[in-house]
DNA sequence: ACATTTCCATACGGTAGCGTATGGCGATAT
DNA sequence: ATATCGCCATACGCTACCGTATGGAAATGT
C-alpha cells in the first residue's frame, strides 16, 4: 500500500519532470545541439530504452521543456514584479539584481541556451516572445507606477531586459569587481532616473 | 603565361580564405553545431578531400574563422568610432545604429554564434573578450570626449553593448515599428544625457 | 497464484559526420 | 616530353547518434 518505492531506494522511478528537468540541465551546459538523448540517459544512469517510453522521440522532449521553461519564466517574473504601492522603484532594481547572471548563473546559461535555440527553431522562438511580452508588461506596468510616461515606460522596459542579457553575453565567465561597480552604476542609468520623473 | 584560369572559369581555385569566408557564412545560420566540414564542402561545390588539404582538420578551420573575425571586428569598431572633434555625440549614435541588429543582420548573426561558442569554448571566448575589450575602450574614449566623467563613460559603454547585443537576442526575427521606435528612444536614453553633462 | 501493467535493458539497423588513404587531372617546371 | 606539384574526387573505417523491437523484472490488479 506504499504509495512508491521511494523509502527503500531513494530514486524509484523516473517520471517525465524529472528526464525534463535533467534534459535542462543539460541544456544549459551544451544548447541545444548538446542535449542528446543517450547521453541524457548516461546522466541518469540509465538507458535510452527508459527515454523512449517517456517520450516519442526526442523532438517530444524538446517541446516539453520549451513549454516547461514557458511556463516557469512567467510564473517567476509575475512574482519578482509584484511590488507593495509606493515601493515599485526598489522593485525595480530588485529585477535587474535578479535578472542579472551572477545571481542565478544556472538560470542564465538556460536563458542563453533557448535564445541561441529561437534563433533556428520557430517554436523555441515563439515561446521566447511569449516570455519576452509578459517580461516587458510586468516591467513595464513598474515603471508606469513610478509616474513614467508610456512611452518612456516601454523603452526603459526593454532596455532593462536587453542589458541583462546583454550583460550576461558579454561576461559570461569572468565576474571581477570592477564589472560588480559598472553594473550597479548602470542599474542607476536603467532605473534611477524614474525617480526623477516621480 | 595566365595569372590563373580565373578568366575562363570564373571559379578558378579554392584558397584557405575562400573556404574561411564560406566558413563564416554557415556559422552565422547554424551556429557551431552546424558547421560541418562535408556541408560546407558541399556549399562550395567541392568534397572534403579539397577541405582536408587546406586545413589541417575542422579545429583548424575553427581557430581560422576565430582569428579572422577578431581582427575584422577591432578593425572595424576602430573604424567606426573616429570622430572629427566636436563630433563624438553624433558619432555615438552612429555606433549604436550600425551596430544594431537591423543594419547589420548577417554581421549580428555571425556576433551571436560566436558568443555561443564562446560559452562552450575557451579560445573563443578569449576571442570575445579581446573583441569586448577594445569596443569597451574606443567607446569610452567617445564619452570622455564628450565630458563625462570616467566612472559614467564606463558604464555607459557597458550598457551600450550590452544593449544592443541583448536586444537582437530579444528581437531576433521580427522588426516592427514599435521596436524602432523604441530603439530611437533607447538610443537617447544610452547617449543623449552625455550632452547634460557637456 | 496468475495475469497484466510499468518501467527499463539489450540488441539491431540506419544515418551523419570526422579523418585518412589513395588516385587522378591539369598546370607548371626542366 | 616527362616529371613534379597543386588541388580535388573517391573510397574506406570509425564513432556518435536516432529510433525500433523485443525481452525481462518488479510492481500491481484480480
Amino acid at each position: 500500500m506504499e504509495k512508491t518505492t521511494r523509502s527503500t531506494k531513494a530514486r524509484a522511478q523516473l517520471d517525465r519532470n524529472a528526464w525534463i528537468l535533467a534534459a535542462i540541465e543539460l541544456l544549459a551546459t551544451g544548447g541545444v545541439s548538446g542535449l542528446r538523448v543517450e547521453l541524457l540517459a548516461k546522466h541518469l544512469k540509465v538507458t535510452k530504452g527508459s527515454f523512449y517510453w517517456h517520450f516519442k522521440d526526442r523532438n517530444d522532449l524538446l517541446q516539453a521543456i520549451l513549454s516547461t521553461w514557458k511556463e516557469g519564466r512567467i510564473r517567476d517574473v509575475i512574482k519578482q514584479t509584484r511590488a507593495t504601492p509606493g515601493n515599485e522603484l526598489n522593485q525595480l532594481h530588485h529585477v535587474i539584481e535578479v535578472y542579472s547572471a551572477s545571481r542565478s548563473r544556472k538560470g542564465m546559461m538556460i536563458e542563453l541556451a533557448v535564445r541561441d535555440w529561437a534563433r533556428h527553431d520557430s517554436a523555441a522562438a515563439a515561446v521566447v516572445e511569449a516570455v519576452d511580452t509578459a517580461r516587458l508588461n510586468c516591467t513595464r506596468t513598474l515603471f508606469l507606477d513610478c509616474g513614467l510616461p508610456e512611452a518612456e515606460a516601454a523603452s526603459r522596459s526593454l532596455l532593462l531586459y536587453a542589458y541583462v542579457f546583454g550583460a550576461s553575453l558579454m561576461f559570461c565567465g569572468r565576474y571581477s569587481d570592477d564589472v560588480a561597480a559598472l553594473k550597479k552604476d548602470i542599474a542607476g542609468l536603467i532605473a534611477t532616473s524614474a525617480s526623477d520623473a516621480a
